[in-house]
DNA sequence: TCTATTGTTCGGTATTTGTGAACAATAGAA
DNA sequence: TTCTATTGTTCACAAATACCGAACAATAGA
């Protein structure tokens, strides 16, 4: 939940479902309405990753993210729905 | 989110479902695991109290707090009982 | 080997949160 | 009324957390 709770990281989140292939930190960022340094977008995928919520791997030179889905579903059914339609439904799109 | 994300928050939250008329912050206090000082407790209601998840009153000395169901169920579908779900499957209960 | 690119770690700073003490508000008894 | 007990809020400071730049690590390709 707590993962889940910050504004960035829900950003984060929502850009990884829409993408297939996963993404990485300058993907990511670059997508996002605001920027941030590299040094806090790792932060923010290390506590996403140490939550579960996402799965990172090394791909060369880059860390392709993405969200576990499946593992998430069957722990917690509906959560990360939910929780993805409100934050939607308060920051447009 | 934001709110709703602290592990205090939401214990509250899930006491005030449970009674049907509602508790003020010593009541609360009283049925959680763990224990915390009055202003604590009242900084706690008021988070939750400006994000609009719960409603408070003033009867006498004490000021009753209830969950704001219809006015969250109808703006977020879905959303608290899915958190309220994920968050009992973690703590017990 | 050298360079470019991506990501992590570390240390200091800034922001946020927790807490005790003082204060406000109300009710009831003296 | 005045005094006391109870509940909750506000304020200021301490503690915990987050942000960010700089240095470092890892990989790929020239």
């Amino acid at each position: 939940m707590h993962a889940l709770s910050d504004p960035v990281r829900i950003s984060i989140v929502a850009e990884l479902r829409k993408a297939e292939e996963g993404l990485n930190c300058v993907e990511t960022t670059g997508r996002l309405k605001f920027s941030m340094p590299k040094s806090t977008c790792s932060q923010h995928y290390r506590i996403l990753r140490e939550s579960g919520i996402i799965h990172s791997e090394r791909r060369g030179v880059e860390m392709t993210s993405k969200v576990r889905r499946k593992e998430l579903d069957s722990r917690f059914p509906g959560l990360l729905d939910a929780i993805l339609k409100a934050w939607r439904r308060e920051h447009g799109e």
